[in-house]
DNA sequence: TCGTCATTTCGGGCATTGACGAAATATGAA
DNA sequence: TTCATATTTCGTCAATGCCCGAAATGACGA
């Protein structure tokens, strides 16, 4: 991960609405939501959010998949695990021990 | 955790210079790393540098403290596990297991 | 093809954020 | 106390992000 990509991934989430969806889509799970479903539930205008969706797309957050005229939203798990790593990478010098416990969880210390 | 929280975390480290000092922190460990010495570091100005920092520490991310004259900042790793536990939580329903491995390993899935 | 539902694109207006230098504050040493 | 180092605060400027309604696009069924 590069530290734009990283970035692009802050910025999307550090957003109440877009925040909300993504933790909407987590709860959800792999399955997807439709668009105006999203809207619907957040209580959010479709143009607003139809923006805020192609953000989280573009950070890589979510994936989109059209199922006949919808289309389904679904988190990007493996976006998270990589910005983890990304911003734990090289934890304490290596010396991940230090640092508790999420970092070795994360496989984010300095690879053997 | 709050949304808000959250968001300020995120707001946070949606910054260049913010991210870059965030990990430096956390490649130098719990020691901590003396303000001027990050500015110096990363190439930023003092007075721009100390607003960032003060980012950080209002999102939780890192805290300061004095040693004689100069103030050593340390990442907080706990907020960064909330954090993730917050992104994730109530991941896929509460079965975590359709998720991938980071969300039970974080231990934000659907507590049992 | 035509109409309809689902979603996105566009343009305008408002508010927030970031960088910088100069000056202010805080700590330790002589 | 007086000086020097370390850090923060302040004011100004430019740039970016966000919301919304109206119109455009895409896909399906009659």
């Amino acid at each position: 991960m590069k530290q734009d990509d990283a970035i692009d991934a802050f910025s999307a989430l550090a957003h109440e609405t877009r925040l909300a969806v993504f933790r909407l889509l987590v709860r959800e799970g792999p399955g997807g939501v439709p668009a105006l479903e999203i809207a619907r539930r957040l209580d959010a205008k479709p143009s607003t959010l139809s923006g805020h969706l192609a953000v989280l797309k573009r950070a890589g957050l979510v994936s989109a998949t059209r199922r006949q005229k919808e289309i389904l939203y679904a988190p990007n798990f493996g976006s998270v695990d990589a910005l983890v790593r990304f911003l734990l990478e090289d934890c304490c010098g290596g010396d991940a021990a230090a640092c508790g416990s999420l970092p070795s969880i994360a496989g984010a210390g300095a690879e053997p």
